[in-house]
DNA sequence: AGAATAACGATAATGATTATCATTATTTAA
DNA sequence: TTAAATAATGATAATCATTATCGTTATTCT
C-alpha cells in the first residue's frame, strides 16, 4: 500500500480527539465533535481519516455487533467489555488473555498473529 | 420475546443445512444453498429464519470483520479463526479460553456472562 | 371446515460505509 | 517563492448487507 501522506489538520485534530477519549466512540461521533472546531467537516473526511489511520496501525477498530464499527486510540493489546445493557464499550483487565495465541498456535494448524476478544455482560453502572 | 412459531418448512431446512456444514456460512451463501430445493425461496425468508433461530438460542452470529454475519449452529461455546488471506472462518481449540470469564469477572467490577474471541493470522493452506 | 395468524415472496427502505469528482491545501523542486 | 504535482477536502451519489412492509399463502387451533 501506497502511503504517500500529506499533513491535514482534520486528520491531526481526528487522531488528537481519538488518543483524548475513553469512550470507543463511532465514526458519527468524532464526526459531531469535531464539527465544532471545523463547521464545514464532511462526515467522508471523517470515515477517509480514520481507514487512514487504522491503515498506518495507529487505531484499531472495534466491532461491537450493533452494526456500527468502534475506534480506539490506544493499540496495546487488550481486551473489551461491552455493557449488554447501555451498550457501553470499556477497557477490562484479563491478563492472561496475553498467552491465548501462543496457545491457539501450538493446538492448532494455523498461524495466529493477531486476537480479538470481547466479553458482554452488565456494567458497574447497570448491574 | 413472544416465540409463538409456526412450522414452516423454510425453516427447517436452513436449520438442517446451517447444522450439517462446518464452513461458518453467510446468508447469502445459505440462500444460494436452499434455492436448489425452493426454487421460489426469498432471501428475506432466509435472514427472517436466521433471526428466527439466532433469538431462540439455537445458533450464533460471528462477526468476521467484512461487513458480512456468519452463522453458526455450534453452540457450545468455542473460538474461531479467520485466515488473513482466504477469509475462511474455522473452529480452534483454546482450552484455557474457557477460564477467561471468571477472570474478566474477578479483575473487573463488572458481571460478564459471554465473550466473543476471534483469531487472525493464517491457515493451514494459506501459511 | 373455517377463523386466526405466522410465514412467505417480492420488493422498497434503511443505515453505515465507500466511491466519485471538482476544488483546495500541502509539499516539492526549479 | 513560485509553480507544478498531488494528497486531502466537502458534497453527494453509490454500494451493500440487512430489515421493514405488504399482500398472499400455509399452518394451527377450535
Amino acid at each position: 500500500m501506497n502511503m504517500n501522506l500529506k499533513h491535514s489538520k482534520q486528520r491531526d485534530s481526528l487522531f488528537q480527539l481519538l488518543k483524548s477519549v475513553k469512550n470507543h466512540p463511532t465514526a458519527e461521533w468524532l464526526y459531531h465533535e469535531l464539527k465544532k472546531d471545523y463547521s464545514n467537516l464532511s462526515l467522508a473526511t471523517v470515515y477517509r481519516n480514520l481507514n487512514v489511520l487504522y491503515q498506518c496501525g495507529e487505531i484499531i477498530k472495534v466491532e461491537v455487533g450493533d452494526g456500527t464499527d468502534r475506534y480506539d486510540a490506544t493499540i496495546t493489546p487488550h481486551c473489551h467489555f461491552i455493557c449488554d445493557s447501555c451498550k457501553r464499550v470499556i477497557d477490562i483487565d484479563v491478563p492472561s488473555a496475553q498467552k491465548l495465541n501462543d496457545e491457539a498456535n501450538s493446538l492448532n494448524d494455523v498461524i495466529v498473529t493477531n486476537k480479538n476478544l470481547v466479553f458482554y455482560g452488565l456494567c458497574s453502572e447497570c448491574k
